[in-house]
DNA sequence: CAGAGCCGCCTTTTT
DNA sequence: GGCGGCTCTG
């Protein structure tokens, strides 16, 4: 009856086809979660359950979508439902975030949220907190200690995600700040009240609002009644936010499966704790447990290195991994390099060297653990035109000129959006910090009354502007007034023109950068209103460099850099790690504490666990520091403490490669050489 | 002389 | 792209 369990070995089907309630399913790297997952959901649909009414909850907006299609082509492939005609074959699904948003459009009202509400990246929940920091500035002492937005942001998001009062997490994370909590709290106030009174609402509150209405008498009740199933993907990776969304979802309902592995929870830095996973039975009591060792992705020699580095760990991780390939296997390499330029040298030849294999690029993952590691081989690959693309670190909506249509798009359903104003006045000729908020002052955001009253106070914001910069600011608000039924893609248009200029003024490159808004108007086509448009890409941002310029790649294979943490969940069959050195990986910014250490170490366990066939880790012995500023200089970094004598032993070791290229080459001086000099003075004759 | 704008420094990981 | 420091302008 359900052909697609033949397929699965005896675990992976004991767990697909689990009938008794609450199931935590522990899944070490490789070994067929997706699969089972998709399964079980297919399996779940198969024996009478809705596929509508079963909610599957991912942590990554990528993980989603390949789950959610592959459970379509599940259900659409099998015979189950094809006898069941026309039921529906999606299940609903998503990220934490993105279901919530949806959620959060859905009972706005119920919920005392704007009907236009605009969503925060971090970005711009930084801005805000910023904003409320400068108000109260001069009640501030010693304004040079004084914490960056950065990581006031930080320290409020921690103790929202971990339910923990803010002086515990301060006393954790930022203990040269005890002495500051005080004024921290202050401004933690003033930030959630400021975002409430001008209708923002960043991540954290997403969660915040959701949980909210789970655990509302009424809405909650309405919201559980809605599934019949749940299932969370990745949740080591919860914080103690969603696991009570989670928990309220389902009421005295015990229908939920949770996947995770314990070994690769890497997300600490967000509120997240494995706790969460490994002690779920005091929110699910009598929650079953139903562990998969096999692994059907990496070669033994692989897994050896998994071992031996999860050997290291203190705690040690749940899962064993064993084989299951024959394959041929080749022993991990382990290069040791001169410096970074050398490192890239033999990244690059041995790249190459495997795709003389017949292993095509796109099957060659590059693992950093900083986005900017890759900066010099993405240099050198360009030169070489190899083609690549990059995951992880600075993301496209970061390009500022697409977060100024954003902007503008929030603005039009969100006139008190202050964030916005502040952004978009600054790129009018003449405006700068200081008369953008005299601006924003007099169109009184924060007052009440209803939101188009505030743009009708447009006149007086005028008049707070330098005289020269009125008219090409007012262009652009006038912009904002839409027409009555005018269609959403013709307003999205007439905002994208009336930036135009703006963006071909205050950018270097501005004429090429007004191509890639027109991927954004394109998107106002099938969106309810604009201010959803910059929320799903807030969201759900473009997850590669050049996603959203359109298909750049006229090559037909590429090479794939990652940063580990983007990399979670993938395989490629050739995996190459660089700078494995302490400082880099780990990095030093983790090493203040023993669960930073670790979660370092849960990390490169995540990197190691990659590769189907092929693993090298490059060890520049010499690199670049430049921790403040004070000189160039090189240091020289111990090889990685995470390559302990056990796990060095599993890998066949290389010192002698490509230490050469950069050393000149001793000689006498040639001829011409002496020539170079007076053929040039003939040129200034 | 306040405020805009430019130059040169640096950058953990993500929803 | 952000930030601090510096210079130029209205």
């Amino acid at each position: 009856m359900f052909p697609w369990l033949d397929q699965l070995n005896e675990d992976q089907r004991a767990a697909a086809t689990f009938d008794g309630g609450a199931l935590r399913i522990v899944a070490g790297a490789g070994t067929g979660k997706t699969t089972t997952l998709t399964s079980r959901v297919a399996w779940l649909v198969g024996t009478g359950t809705p596929a509508d009414r079963i909610l599957l909850l991912t942590f990554t907006r990528r993980a989603a979508r390949e789950m959610v299609a592959r459970t379509t082509t599940l259900l659409e492939q099998g015979d189950g439902s094809r006898a069941r005609g026309r039921h529906p074959t999606r299940v609903l699904g998503g990220t934490f975030h993105s279901v919530a948003h949806r959620t959060l459009r859905r009972h706005a009202s119920a919920l005392g949220l704007p009907d236009g509400f605009s969503v925060l990246d971090t970005s711009d929940a930084a801005d805000v907190i910023d904003l409320v920091r400068q108000e109260i500035d001069p009640a501030l002492p010693d304004r040079r200690r004084f914490p960056r937005k950065a990581t006031l942001l930080d320290l409020y998001s921690r103790s929202v995600n971990t339910q923990r009062p803010l002086s515990a997490v301060v006393d954790e994370v930022a203990p040269w700040c005890v002495d500051l909590v005080e004024p921290i709290a202050t401004i933690c106030r003033g930030y959630v009240e400021r975002k409430r009174t001008l209708g923002l609402l960043d991540f954290d509150d997403l969660l915040l609002y959701w949980r909210a209405a789970a655990t509302d008498e009424r809405l909650g009740a309405t919201l559980a009644g809605e599934l019949d199933h749940v299932c969370v993907d990745e949740y080591q990776d919860v914080n103690a936010l969603q696991v009570d969304i989670v928990r309220a979802l389902r009421r005295d309902d015990e229908r939920v499966t949770v996947v995770g592995d314990d070994s690769q929870a890497v997300y600490g830095f967000r509120g997240a704790s494995p706790r969460h996973l490994l002690d779920i039975d005091a929110r699910f009591p009598g929650i079953a447990t139903i562990a998969l060792g096999r692994n059907y992705r990496s070669t033994q020699p692989i897994l050896d290195v998994a071992n031996a580095v999860s050997d290291d760990a203190p705690a040690g991780f749940l899962a064993r991994l064993r084989a299951d390939t024959t394959d041929a296997l080749t022993r991990p390499r382990l290069v040791h390099c001169a410096d970074e330029d050398a490192q890239v040298a033999a990244v690059c030849t041995q790249v190459l060297a495997h795709r003389e294999e017949g292993v095509r690029l796109q099957e060659q993952a590059v693992l950093v653990r900083a986005a900017h590691h890759s900066a010099l081989l993405e240099l050198e690959l360009s030169r070489r035109r190899i083609p690549y693309v990059k995951y992880g670190g600075l993301r496209y909506l970061e390009a500022a000129h697409v977060k100024d249509l954003i902007c503008l798009f929030r603005l039009a359903d969100n006139p008190r959006d202050e964030l916005s104003w502040f952004r978009l006045l600054q790129l009018v000729e003449g405006v700068g910090p200081v008369s953008a908020r005299r601006a924003i002052e007099a169109l009184g955001v924060d007052q009440p009354g209803t939101p188009a009253e505030v743009l009708l106070r447009w006149p007086l914001a005028l008049d707070a502007l330098p005289s020269g910069s009125r008219p090409a600011a007012a262009t652009l608000v006038t912009a904002l007034r839409r027409e009555p039924d005018e269609p959403l893609a013709a307003q999205a248009e007439r905002l994208r023109a009336a930036l135009a200029p703006l963006v071909e003024r205050a950018y270097e490159n501005g004429a090429a950068r007004l191509a890639d808004l027109d991927a954004l108007v394109v998107a106002a086509n099938d969106a309810a209103r604009l201010s959803d448009v910059a929320a799903d890409l807030t969201l759900e941002p473009p997850s590669s460099t050049g996603d959203l310029a359109g298909p750049p790649l006229v090559d037909e294979d590429w090479l794939v850099i990652s940063t580990v943490h983007s990399a979670k969940g993938l395989e490629w069959d050739v995996a190459h790690i660089l700078n494995a050195s302490d400082g880099n990986f780990p990095s030093d910014m983790a090493l203040a504490s023993l669960e930073g250490l670790e979660e370092e170490r849960r990390l490169f366990y995540v990197a190691v666990t990659r590769p189907r066939r092929a693993l090298h880790v490059y060890v520049p012995l010499r690199y670049h520091h430049r921790p403040r500023g004070r000189d160039d200089a090189h240091l020289f970094g111990q090889p990685s403490r995470f390559l302990s004598d056990p796990v060095a032993a599993c890998f066949d070791l290389d010192r002698t490669t490509h230490t050469e290229r950069h050393h000149a080459v001793d000689g006498p001086v040639i001829d011409a050489a002496l020539k170079v000099g007076a053929d040039l003075d003939a040129l200034w004759a």
